[in-house]
DNA sequence: ATATCAACCGCAAACGTTTGCAATGCAGTT
DNA sequence: AACTGCATTGCAAACGTTTGCGGTTGATAT
């Protein structure tokens, strides 16, 4: 790989390589013409600055670190989408990686995030992550973690969720409302805080109303599968998904057993909002919403870039969807 | 951001920097108590190697540059994935922009990579891109470019695809085999080169079987929902959607007027194999496998780094899986 | 003729590594 | 005593930038 460099392109032009630098950039120390002909130069031989350099030179990488369990999971795709359109726009750039929900992939990768100095990380934990201390040690050294959607369960870092509590209320209120008697309700991963939280919140409204309620966690959509074709014999009015997954699992089970939607049984989900729409009636759903989560979460990390020492504890504010599943 | 340098570990060792550096990459030079004791003094202060330092003194990046149109896309996700993941294997870092289908953000990507020193790019361009010289002048300088998916229409480029030609020829042949008498066929988008491969194949084959076949173009699921409004009432006997968002408008068409799926319509897509299982039947498809793409795209940059000059123009073979929709 | 000043430009150090080569010390050989 | 050879370590240059500071012009004012 043959590239320009400041120093061809002072040794052609005759100038010197400082002269170069700051004719592209701009500096108002160099006159129009020299600047002109720098520039043409510089594009005439496709020069683009070697970034490796300008980072160790200024000491300041423009990059963020984003660790997620996975890519390929719609929810987080919808985080990094927005994530990738904030730092476009801000002039930074993004390492993303994978933790395939494996503890010691996530290790490496946070290694990884340090040696290219990020100037912050965006994380989403595993469910089997037990030691945080690597990401706070990155935040000893001043270097901004902001958790998102999985997050530890501690009060001295800063986190950014979907609703939790917020979100199950609603969707167990409206459940009351619609006098349901009977809900099956499918939950995801026990270990995570925003799964006990939700199911805090949701029985205990459930309770309140009287309302029967068989509860449930599934590992991922075919168990949520199993666990309706297990519980859909005994005839709940309503099913509750906490997640997309387990929508799809709930899903084949009632369409397998021509249960009509929502005479038969209604299903309200907690979801990103793509899946609900596809089925018909929709599927009425709370909307945890990926790129909202995204921005503040790229706010927050702009906010303490700048030096805010506010522990941010954000929360996705929850919208009730309707559509014509309940 | 304080961090820990070698010359911070030499100064505290007593060592030279060059001893350190040794020290901590195991070389023969160096003795085993000095290893040792550097190691130590390297894991207390968490010393990690400044990667911009090591690229720019080394010339080498490992990094790949992945540009595709959507982060918000299932498929593209799938072929980033197995491309995070071979490239985690094989010790290559990976940067990955978004181009939303914009050609200035494109070449703004690009200009990034370049800027970045990548070792390589995967890319899928966007319709819009009519200018494909920036991609090539990487190859100039030696940084092969793999396109996948979306590539341009000339034979000088690496090329990954999913199977164009075959897996229309697989759908139109299901299609007879079935004894259909009447096709609705949407495709998508008319600039894609694959669109209008695939409309070649499907609709030359109807023909030799002279199965009428209505066609029409979809630029996205909408549009297909309004197409399939619009012909649903025609009564074809079959409807073939040549994407998974294309599928997803369709199923909603169909959904909302009762349609029975298989008796009523029969449904066949090319898809990523995702969308198909969440319906009942689950839909037949022919499977266009992003994990698959990106595994071979990833093979194919190692071959070419490796020295091989031989033009990569790959095709994911195509795979039936069968539902229960035809 | 000299001083002043602005406009323009170059020197050189620094960022944190890697690595060819030279230097050092020391045991064993002749 | 001088030499060889080996094991260990250090020197210094280089990668491609940025930038503080100082230097060189030429014009204008005194």
């Amino acid at each position: 790989m043959i590239t320009t460099t400041l120093k061809k392109l002072s040794e052609i032009s005759g100038l010197s390589i400082s002269t170069v630098s700051r004719a592209l950039k701009n500096h108002p120390d160099i006159s129009e013409k020299t600047k002109l002909l720098v520039t043409e130069l510089a594009s005439m031989l496709d020069y683009e600055p070697n970034i490796n350099a300008v980072h160790l030179r200024t000491r300041d990488s423009r990059l963020f670190g984003v660790i997620v369990p996975s890519l390929s999971n719609c929810f987080y795709n919808s985080v990094i989408a927005s994530l990738e359109e904030e730092a476009r726009k801000n002039d930074y750039s993004l390492i993303i990686l994978q933790s395939v929900d494996d503890p010691d992939i996530e290790a490496a990768n946070i290694k990884l995030c340090r040696q290219n100095r990020v100037n912050g990380l965006f994380a989403s934990i595993t469910p089997e992550t037990i030691n945080i201390e690597p990401f706070l040690k990155l935040a000893e050294i001043d270097i901004p973690v902001i958790f998102f959607d999985r997050v530890p369960d501690r009060s001295d870092c800063h986190k950014i969720c979907v609703a939790d509590i917020d979100s199950a209320t609603i969707a167990a209120n409206l459940i009351a409302e619609n006098s349901k008697k009977k809900v099956l309700a499918i939950f995801g991963n026990s270990k995570f805080l925003i799964t006990k939280k939700r199911y805090q919140a949701f029985t205990s409204i459930l309770h309140q109303y009287n309302i029967e309620c068989i509860t449930a966690y599934a590992t991922d959509g075919t168990h949520a599968r199993q666990i309706a074709n297990d519980y859909l014999p005994e005839k709940p009015d309503v099913v509750f998904c906490m997640t997309d997954e387990i929508l799809a699992g709930v899903m084949r089970a009632t369409q397998k057993r021509k249960l009509k939607i929502p005479d038969d049984i209604a299903v309200i989900t907690i979801s990103n909002g793509f899946l609900p729409t596809l089925y018909y009636p929709q599927i009425t759903y709370i909307e945890t919403s990926g790129e909202k989560l995204g921005k503040l979460a790229f706010e927050s990390m702009m906010s303490t870039l700048s030096g805010s020492t506010f522990i941010h504890d954000k929360i996705i504010e929850s919208v009730l969807v309707r559509g014509g599943s309940i």
